[in-house]
DNA sequence: CCCTCAATATGACCTCCGTCATGTTTCTTA
DNA sequence: TAAGAAACATGACGGAGGTCATATTGAGGG
């Protein structure tokens, strides 16, 4: 397998993705710089080479959420394309990003052409769907340590390398930085994971998953 | 427009429509029955013409969770379908339900087809993935007698005539039977709501929604 | 190598709301 | 219409976890 090679779905040939290669524009973005806003109007599908993309919902309270993650290999913009709305969220380079743009005309006029992307595209719609609703009712269900211990196994599996902060985890898991601080405190103590600085090790990842589903 | 002309979504032309019909069966289902289960395999596309439909989730502790609502002339099943999965829910019978399935083996067929017709899936679960996200923000953003309020008015909007249990809201305000009541009581205290038996008549929109959204 | 600022850490406090127990009302159906 | 089962209601209790205040640590830039 290519390394980087950009794909945008299970369902779409190589063949379209030559067409798209063509008129996709390369972007970068610094760490902690927005790709765009809740609100605007969706310019196209984002292909992410390089780097890590959170999509952050703020409520009106101000609290950020984080619902959503890309990775390089991944693409993400689609959503509000093919839903015909403006973006729900913001798009946040978690680390230094590089990515191309496919135009949402271009996107546009390809769904017409072959049938299989528009597919490709309901299929990864539909599993983040799943996902969301999963989360939603593990979310108000389970105890936050339970939250926590789920959380960061995900997160570590999604970006192993990332470097993860106790703010971007209680934004994923739905709770405060405080509180995550003394979750994570209280499975040092018990030996689950260890702590240095602000690296986080996984010690007993199966102990971990144990505390995260309980029977 | 046609009462109850059953349409899949916004890019399905009538043609579609007319192929569909011909390979749908009737289904009839009583209030409190399962369409489908968690873990099942997808049968196909259900289209709902009388009723009311609720996806429920069960965690492993075994509280429910009501992460989507179907009324009539509303389609469901298709995210299983098209993200390739078995259901990740169960797919209840909240009022008596008189629906047509669409056998999945028609359904792929006409895929390939009429590309507008996977684009009309596409938008649909894109609109329903983006619902899904800014709920899950609100789950753990906000008090519950402010998810109560929210969680009324929109499961009023969806379907006025259903007759609303305390369970019911709380399944989907993700909270409990009696926290609900006792929210209500509060609510009806005020004077915003009122409650003769089981009935729940909403008498202050206005401050309602106030509630359940304050600055 | 500082200097600065964000990230991490810890404590005190308090309230929201989940749990359990118990009782009442309302609907259904036989 | 009586009976049984849901749904609704209310009280008491306690703990999880949010909030605020205040250090301390560590990372990156000049």
């Amino acid at each position: 397998m290519e390394k980087n090679a950009p794909t945008l779905c299970s369902g779409v040939s190589p063949e379209i993705m030559e067409q798209l290669e063509k008129c996709s524009v390369r972007k970068q973005f610094k760490k902690g710089d927005y790709l765009y806003r809740n609100g605007d109007e969706p310019a196209g599908i984002y292909c992410l080479e390089k780097g890590l993309v959170g999509l952050v919902t703020v409520s009106n309270s101000g609290r950020e959420r984080l619902v959503r993650l890309f990775k390089a290999g991944q693409y993400f913009g689609h959503r509000s394309l093919f839903a015909g709305e403006t973006y729900h969220a913001n798009s946040l380079a978690l680390d230094p990003v590089e990515c191309r743009l496919f135009p949402k005309a271009d996107v546009l006029s390809l769904c017409k052409k072959y049938p299989e992307f528009p597919l490709g595209i309901a299929e990864k719609l539909a599993k983040e769907l799943g996902r969301a609703e999963l989360w939603l009712g593990f979310l108000t269900d389970r105890q936050v340590s339970e939250r926590v211990a789920d959380g960061l196994l995900y997160l570590k599996a999604v970006h192993p390398a990332h470097s993860w902060t106790r703010r971007e985890i209680a934004d994923f898991c739905g709770t405060t930085t405080e509180t995550v601080i003394r979750t994570l405190a209280a499975f040092e103590a018990e030996g689950l994971i260890r702590q240095k600085g602000r690296k986080i090790d996984i010690v007993q990842r199966e102990a971990l998953l144990e505390c995260a589903s309980p029977h």
